[in-house]
DNA sequence: CGATATAGGACCGAACCAGTCCTTGATTAC
DNA sequence: GTAATCAAGGACTGGTTCGGTCCTATATCG
């Protein structure tokens, strides 16, 4: 169903929300959760991962609270989502142990393997300052995700829509 | 988590396995199932979908079957999956009725529809005859997903990985 | 008729998601 | 030192979706 977890959707308020004030001021669990309306111990554990997986550094104590531990636009959407839902898996056999039982006679597998890369090649170029920035664009066509094309023969593009 | 369910899967391979021989032929359900090792029922609901969303054309009694009704080159996995799964949709505010709650402070909302929209993009852009090909390349740089970058300004590209 | 097809509804177990609750431990303010 | 404020983290639950099975009805050919 192609669907991102809301603890990513949080993740990425949190990362926006911090990356997007001062970094020398912390901002705690509590703020961040009544700031956008996300249920605290839920956020709660989605911090505490994003603290483990190095993007966030924390501060116990009265005053506490997180601040990011990297510069936004070193952390990438892919990575902070694979930090909070765990590797990104577009069919059940690019896990490491979830071998599909027709892996063998799939047919589907390379080509579905190649859209996979281009969705992580996607999330890849996204930062977090990307997220966090007001005004963006949609640019000039550019390198990034590259969609297998059938050789030059032509088959022109039926894009857009 | 971004998975595509597996009956998406079996879609596309019984797509591909229909674009890849003669299109005078019909292929019944039990055939595919058989070749790939699918549960035949649960693929006899696959391809009555996708023959009521005008991909397949159905035949029934002795030596019927399914076969193509239109054009590999025109069906993209895009509709396809969309026809099988429902409606794509990487966040929940992003279908009719399902309006998250904090769609209204919801701060990542809109850059997480460009990713969306690049998702889509990405998808619409194979062909189930690119699926069926076998050699496909991973091309130069093309238009395709368009990724929102910052401004001009520097802010380098950390793609690849 | 009877074999082979599609068409389609009902059902079920397992997994996963979103969220809650509750306990522990560090740090600061008073 | 004690209380308030914070993070850390485990256990649990209700709801939904997924993957799959089963059973019946209908169309078509030989
Ligand atoms: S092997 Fe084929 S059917 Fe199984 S998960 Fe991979 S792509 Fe899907
Ligand atoms: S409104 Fe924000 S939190 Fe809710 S589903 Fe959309 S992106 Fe996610």
């Amino acid at each position: 169903m192609l669907k991102l977890t809301k603890k990513a959707d949080y993740g990425l308020i949190a990362l926006k929300h911090l990356a997007m004030r001062n970094p020398a001021e912390t901002a705690s669990a509590k703020d961040i959760a009544d700031a956008y309306g996300i249920p605290l111990p839920l956020l709660s554990k989605i911090l505490q991962k994003l603290a483990k997986s190095g993007f966030l550094r924390s501060e116990q104590g009265t005053n506490g609270g997180y601040r990011l531990a990297r510069d936004p636009r070193e952390m990438t959407a892919l990575e902070v989502i694979r930090s909070i839902d765990g590797p990104i898996i577009l069919t059940s056999c690019f896990t490491e142990h979830g071998e599909c039982h027709h892996s063998g006679r799939c047919s589907v597998r390379e080509p579905l393997r190649k859209v996979h890369d281009g969705i992580l090649r996607l999330l890849n170029n996204i930062t977090i300052r990307d997220i966090a920035s007001e005004d963006m664009e949609v640019p000039a066509p550019d390198v990034d995700v590259q969609v297998y094309r059938l050789k030059p023969s032509g088959l022109a593009a039926h894009a857009s829509k």
